[in-house]
DNA sequence: CCTAAAAATGAAAGCGCTTTCACAACCAAT
DNA sequence: ATTGGTTGTGAAAGCGCTTTCATTTTTAGG
């Protein structure tokens, strides 16, 4: 593979010369650029982008840490980000954490041992001050649906409360008054602030937020299956459920389905996130849209801008879900 | 961030020496090791591996073309990929070819001009004769899912025959007769080779093939349930539908379900791939469960065995589908 | 103790680029 | 023609490692 050196010999000038026309920073006359690009052309020259970033002390690469690379978030953040970076001859360098505290530590390790320009994490396990001090570190830290105070700037997250508010208020607006609730784990922000929108949605329709109604999951699918055998059992009364995110909500209707419930006449539904498959489930789910694509989208922007001084991008940190009315969700039926 | 030349003055030895512990292939004395390993801890040094990768021409990074990032394949490939080959310590970069020629072929050239060690393609429009090339370079080229000739020993691949023999012939086996297939597009490899096990199974059912009962898809929802409208509207009589892959049958169960079918009592439907939201559908789908996780495990060891020289290795190149038979399939109804 | 072979270590030359610094070449203005 | 200011270009020093080759140290055999 020819080098810069076979390049600058053929065109009759020096590395430096090449080196210039490659990165266009300084100016160099019309006519050694051309004998430069022909000689190129000639050769296929092909840069040989490890010793650019050796020399450039810029690899050109972002590293990415998701939970899991098989989770349903991750293909689409993952395709944000890519999509955006790949134009600008960006690539990403992709590990993953299992939400587990060593894990997603081992993984920043190895993305900051690839000397990866900036890392863009959408990590669970470790703690708000480990992010702190790791983004104090010289890689840049970039931080997808989580929020810390102190890296705000850094931090690219999902309006949870409003999306929980969103699910309740629009069962709430279709006459339900009793609404159970799947919640996440409560160790998790979003599944704390996705339960906090619930109850302010309840408390803006006068309704008290009743414990009974309330189940904490696990954010799979036998969380929600748990979670509605847990009403069920119980003999409580309820006409809808929301549940804090998709897998919980498939586990619920698919108990449902299997204990005779009629959905949506006998109990309504709501997700949250708009997973692929969400669309796929029968009935349809009535869930709230997560755009995890923009968000990863607007994370690579944001690198792009901070960390490759990428002009005219207009940031935007803090996105709002909205809800994706379907078939899983229904007016109450007065006869229930 | 601390050099190997820092390490090297703490340790008070020579860069070499430094290097020879790190990369344990020349013997050095426990005590300098010690020494060494010592130095490093205190200074917590980490190599620099772009500085490795240009003096070891060795990137220790293995470049992966998929067709979408969102696609369904996807996570599960790369999920297996990924684990594989970062357990050896080494990274994956990501890039996608969307199904053009023109940009599988652009990212191609950008994996290998970031000096992939090498590259696991997942393409689709690029013909035989440029992958062929293509592997005449020096950065050694597997393909997924897909069979060259030329370059067998470095292609994984699926036994799509036999697995559009085993959709059909679950059905055959539970007193179907008359079966109708909905293909994917005839210019796919894979597409081809499915059909081929569906007429098989009918030869060996002796049940001629009706080529009203065809219908060439798209591989998308909208291939399922156009073909499926395609045989109603043509009053074709068939009580099973045989669906090249899953999302053409999900198209097929959704168009069923709302024109009055009752899944399975009216028609038994069977997918292939066995995609995530396989296991969501209503009725759940039977369907042929494709490996590709395994697959992408199994390349990433081909990878590690013939790039990186790692031993005992046991490679398996050629995969074999199986049937999961759920709800959407079932021994044919006597009433219809 | 001496010597030859084996083991451990160091010096230094790259790997293919970028970038600083110095110099040459040109231009317009005296 | 001389000056001063631009522009364009080249020489060479690095970036942080690996690896060859030579040298020194150790070990074992006599």
């Amino acid at each position: 593979m020819a080098t810069i050196y076979q390049v600058s010999e053929l065109a009759g000038v020096s590395l430096a010369t090449v080196s210039r026309v490659m990165n266009k920073n300084t100016r160099v006359s019309e006519k050694t650029t051309q004998k430069v690009l022909g000689a190129m052309a000639q050769l296929g020259y092909k840069p040989n982008s490890i010793a650019q970033s050796l020399a450039s002390n810029c690899t050109n690469s972002v590293g990415i840490l998701v939970s899991e690379l098989h989770g349903p978030f991750f293909a689409q953040m993952m395709g944000g980000i890519e999509s955006e970076l790949r134009a600008a001859g960006k690539h990403v360098i992709i590990t993953t954490g299992h939400s587990e505290q060593d894990k997603e530590k081992e993984g920043i390790d190895f993305l900051i041992s690839r000397r990866c320009d900036a890392i863009i994490l959408h990590v669970e396990a470790v703690s708000d001050e480990y992010l702190v001090t790791l983004s104090q570190g010289s890689t840049p830290v970039y931080l997808m649906s989580r929020y810390v105070e102190q890296l705000k700037d850094n931090c690219i997250s999902l309006d949870n409360k409003r999306g929980g508010y969103l699910a309740t208020q629009s069962l709430l607006n279709q006459g339900h008054k009793k609404v159970a609730y799947i919640a996440g784990p409560q160790f998790k922000a979003d599944a704390v602030n996705r339960l906090n929108g619930h109850k302010q949605a309840l408390a803006d329709f006068d309704i008290a937020f009743n414990p009974e109604l309330y189940y904490e999951g696990d954010f799979n699918e036998k969380g929600g299956s748990a979670g509605l055998k847990h009403f069920i059992d119980n003999n409580l009364d309820f006409t809808a459920l929301v549940c804090a995110n998709d897998e919980m909500a498939s586990g619920a209707m698919k108990y449902a389905r299997e204990h005779g419930y009629h959905l949506p006449d006998d109990l309504s539904i709501v997700g949250f996130d708009n997973v692929i498959f969400a669309n796929y489930l029968y009935p349809t789910l009535t869930t709230i849209d997560n755009p995890v694509a923009k968000m990863g989208k607007m994370a690579a922007k944001l690198v792009l801008k901070d960390v490759y001084q990428t002009k005219n991008i207009k940031v935007n940190r803090f996105f709002e879900p909205t809800l994706l009315q379907r078939d899983s969700s229904a007016p109450i039926n007065l006869n229930n």
